[in-house]
DNA sequence: CTCGCCACGTAC
DNA sequence: GACGTACGTGGCGAGT
């Protein structure tokens, strides 16, 4: 003997086993693996703690048709046995796979048991002088037990060996059949010998020896009763024996070489386990298979590799019917099937972000779910096949693009419609915008970006792009990837977008006023704003050079100044180190604090500018530093090289109340309220013959207060002009309207816009330098006064808090959850209660101008250009000779959109630069 | 070097 | 914690 062992696998058990015993486990696509993941713990166990020389797993195989001999002989044989559960059944494969892939011997034979195959390759093992270890917990298998034979039940960490057979049956393992013919076996539905279980049964064969030893001397046995039944149930007992009675002579064929544990299928087994979602039993395994020698960390990231290109190409081969396009003909073919499928979902491919710089390299096209088409027509990387030129491909598909009443599904199509413009294809007939849709359904979203609605309405991962292009410094621009990465990457695009929308329109259709807002609002915002990208507007870099010189000099000032009294080297930028300097080095009092720190903000730098004369500069810094960092020097980066104008973006599915947004450069923060801020919009000028008017409306959102509220002072001040502001302060100081003071008006005007954004008193004290209670005062007297607004608040906040929502004038919806919680992110959602309704309908009255004007510039060939929207304020560059008509009509458009009990007023300013026409 | 977070400040 | 909605900057620490 050499003193080798052979681990048999008593398979069949375990997968039961394993099934009753872990429950609920499945992967994210639904699948359960609760039995496979209990089958593959016992291998591993296995595996890591005994480190078999040897090693077969066995398995039950027996056709539905094909009988057992035990069948055969007792046709209600393991008849109590109900049928396998569907949720066992479809993980039936996997077992094999999983033995398979960890390259371990399968043992199986048509019409016969694991355990009697078990007990055949027992018997072999032993005649050659190996060691056996028989992995189950079944009690048949004992009978195997003997010299060198023992039992390992992994799930329960137990060991058996003859001894604890002796204790359980009072018998030696070779006699344990003739216990077990008595005591039957419920679970087999083996009938046994009434009233013998184990334990009696157990001590009958020790006193006899045997079944028939037993049945001959029936008389000896003590007790009227089990003498009764074991006589009349003699022939039962020794069918049951029969069925007991493992064979030992199964036609196997044993191969001790054959049965050596070997390095698995590394590949099968990376890829199983990662469908399985096994990733972590997958470690542990890696890990003993990388101190066994078999496996490196090289291979181990290989592994990976080829499991992400096999994630990519599966499901496009598997799932999604995704290709590309070369020839005419097949683009000729496939123009007519989307015409024939009546619709169709449009991406583009490009080398940039930024719409006005981007250069085509393919598009893409779905007209069926989980089927793209990518036409690829600028991948110019050593290698790329022959393409179809964009000049060909835009000829084709230019009538289908420009034709209005083919409808066309886009992912933020705006973007699409820029770059076509561009290349004079006029993108026309988009009757979805997935972004816009998903926008409008919530849009207190974070995002409406294609992967975040294929994940949150198609529970799909995109391909990210990333992934095909790479990421930081080494990115390729999308004509440097290769063709057989962005034919999936593209096609998902179209493909997602076109599946995306089914599912955004079904929930749309629930909600009408919201599909409403995305037809007539949005979508026809959307090329509104594409145009005003495209006009863009014209800057006077000279100023900014000025500006910045000019700024550079004072920084360099207040930098020495500063370095002086901080008595040392100091970045007034740095939060950080104004921290030691300020609380630490000259020991000024803390204010206030933030996550990290004491604060250093410009309220605390106010207080503490009474106490030393730091502060104060490191003020005038951070304000020169600012103008400059984020406006004078930024600006002119982003002046477009062939137009000269700054081309911002408008963001439309940003803003949580409906605002638009704006970026590279926000163009909706321009300073204005310091003389030096406002300085800036004097760079911001008109094109030659050309001034620009800058037309906002005054107060819309009090106004819209007024009219939603219907407060009845309120709305009576406005029908008759009169001062807002010093109205208010009137009311909260109680005094006559003609002795308010400037002082007054001020602190009216501060209220005014506080409430509606919920104020407290501490603010409003810190704003207006008051004490807490005469701001508390305030702000009673201001409910009290206008009462209406009061209930208006009430109301906003309980039927938030009912249906979960607030809502705009025009049935703009934004969900408001975290109403339900208590404290901080209680009280936050009552403020967007109350806020959201007034500034969202502020933004769909200016988006209603917006398109209306647009239209009317279109269809008169009005010589004006809509540039710039700031909320409340729309900027146009209007030629010299065409201003004192337009400017009048603009106006009343934009008054009359709606029509509100506190009238909406327009005012409006004229100027050859921004600063001059406000 | 790149990325993300923080603190801060600008607009309406 | 304390005023709604945005965007961009520089600093800084953690990761590459």
């Amino acid at each position: 003997m050499d003193g080798k062992t052979l681990y048999l696998v008593d398979g069949s058990s375990y997968i039961y086993r394993a099934f009753y015993a872990i429950r609920n486990l499945s992967n994210s696509s639904g699948m359960p693996t609760n039995a496979i993941y209990g089958f593959t713990q016992m291998l591993k166990k296995l595996i890591e703690d005994e480190d078999p020389d040897l090693i077969a797993v066995t398995f039950d195989a027996f056709d539905a048709d094909e009988h057992t001999f035990r069948k055969k002989l007792y046709d209600d044989y393991k008849a109590n046995r109900s049928a396998m559960p569907d949720e066992l059944r479809i993980q039936i494969p996997y077992f094999r796979k999983v033995v398979e892939a960890l390259n371990i011997p399968i043992m199986e034979q048509a019409g016969v048991e694991a355990d009697d195959l078990i007990a055949t390759a027992t018997l072999q093992a032993r005649d050659i002088g190996l060691g056996v270890c028989i992995i189950s917990a079944d009690k048949d298998l004992m009978q195997l037990l003997g010299d060198g034979v023992t039992m390992l039940d992994t799930m329960r960490g137990r060991r058996y060996s003859p001894d604890d057979v002796m204790e359980r049956f009072a018998v030696t393992p070779d006699r344990v059949k003739y216990v077990l013919a008595l005591a039957g076996d419920t679970s087999d539905n083996i009938p046994g010998v009434p009233g013998i279980g184990e334990k009696t049964g157990g001590k009958l064969i020790a006193e006899f020896g045997d079944l028939e030893t037993l049945l001959a001397n029936i008389d000896k046995v003590s007790g009227k009763k089990r003498k009764e039944n074991l006589t009349e149930f003699a022939d039962q007992a020794r069918l049951s024996l029969e069925l007991v009675t493992l064979r030992e002579d199964c036609p196997i064929i044993f191969d001790t070489e054959h049965l050596h544990l070997s390095p698995p299928n590394f590949q099968a087994l990376t890829e199983l386990f990662h469908e399985l979602e096994f990733e972590s039993v997958l470690q542990d395994l890696n890990r003993w298979f990388k101190a066994r020698g078999w496996l490196d960390d090289r291979t181990i990231e290989d592994l990976k590799d080829s499991l992400r290109d096999e994630e990519i190409t599966r499901t496009d081969e598997e799932r999604k019917d995704y290709s590309a396009i070369y020839t005419l003909e097949a683009l000729d073919a496939l123009l007519a099937d989307i015409k024939a499928a009546g619709r169709v979902a449009f991406d583009l491919e490009t080398t940039s972000v930024d719409p006005l710089q981007a250069r085509i390299v393919g598009m893409s096209f779905a007209y069926k779910p989980n089927h793209g088409v990518y036409i690829p027509v600028a991948h110019t990387y050593e290698g790329a096949p022959e393409q179809l030129s964009l000049k060909v491909v835009l000829e084709r598909v230019a009538p289908l693009l420009e034709d209005p009443d083919f409808p066309k599904i886009g992912q933020h199509y705006k973007y699409e419609w820029l770059v076509l413009k561009r290349h004079g294809v006029a993108f026309r007939g988009v009757t979805f915008d997935t972004m816009l849709m998903s926008y409008v359904l919530d849009p207190g979203k974070n995002s409406h970006g294609l992967d975040t609605i294929a994940f949150d309405f198609l529970h799909h991962r995109n391909i990210k792009f990333t992934d095909v292009a790479g990421r930081g410094k080494n990115q390729l621009t999308f004509d440097q990837v290769p063709l057989e990465k962005a034919t999936p990457y593209a096609s998902e695009d179209a493909d997602i977008t076109l599946m995306a929308c089914d599912v955004l329109l079904k929930q749309l259709q629930e909600e009408p006023k919201l599909l409403e807002l995305h037809n007539s609002l949005e979508i026809p915002l959307s090329r509104v704003l594409g145009i005003m990208e495209l006009n863009g507007v014209k800057v006077d870099c000279d100023i900014l050079r000025l500006l910045s010189q000019e700024f550079e000099v004072e920084l360099e000032k207040l930098q020495d100044e500063i370095n002086v009294l901080a008595g040392g080297e100091v970045n007034p930028n740095s939060p950080t180190q104004l921290r030691e300097v300020l609380f630490e080095r000259l020991e000024l009092p803390v204010k206030k604090r933030t996550k990290t720190g004491p604060s250093t903000d410009q309220s605390v730098l106010e207080q503490l500018s009474e106490l030393h004369p730091l502060p104060r500069l490191i003020l005038e810094y951070r304000s020169f530093s600012k103008l400059k960092g984020t406006y004078v020097d930024a600006l002119p980066e982003l002046i477009h090289e062939e137009t000269g104008r700054i081309h911002t973006d408008f963001n439309q599915a940003v803003a949580a109340t409906g605002r638009l947004s704006s970026s590279n450069p926000n163009l909706q923060n321009i300073p204005i309220r310091t003389d030096r801020g406002r300085e800036i919009r004097r760079a911001f000028i008109a094109d030659e013959g050309h001034l620009l008017l800058a037309a906002d409306y005054s107060q819309i959102e009090l106004r819209i207060m007024a009219h939603l509220s219907g407060d009845p002072v309120l709305l009576e001040a406005y029908h008759n002009g009169q001062d807002i502001h010093a109205l208010t302060a009137s009311q909260i100081f109680d005094v006559a309207l003609d002795t308010v003071t400037s002082e007054q008006r001020r602190a009216g005007k501060t209220i005014n816009f506080g409430v509606m954004y919920g104020m407290g008193p501490r603010r409003l004290a810190r704003d207006l330098d008051i004490s807490m209670p005469e701001a508390k005062s305030y702000i009673d007297n201001y409910f009290e006064r206008y009462k209406g607004v009061a209930a208006y608040f009430e109301k906003l906040v309980a039927d938030a808090v009912e249906t979960g929502y607030a809502l705009t004038m025009f049935g703009r919806k934004r969900l408001l959850p975290t109403l339900e919680n208590k404290g901080a992110g209680r009280a936050f959602a009552e403020r967007a209660a109350i806020n959201t309704p007034i500034q969202g309908t502020a933004a769909d009255i200016i988006k209603l101008a917006m398109i209306d004007i647009q239209k009317r510039i279109e269809k008169e060939h009005w010589p004006a250009r809509m540039l710039l929207q700031v909320h409340d304020e729309l900027i146009f560059e209007i030629a010299e000779d065409a201003m004192a008509e337009l400017r009048p009509k603009i106006c009343s458009m934009m008054e009359d959109i709606v029509s509100l009990n506190a009238p909406l007023i327009v005012e409006s300013g004229v100027g050859k630069n921004w600063l001059d026409a406000k």
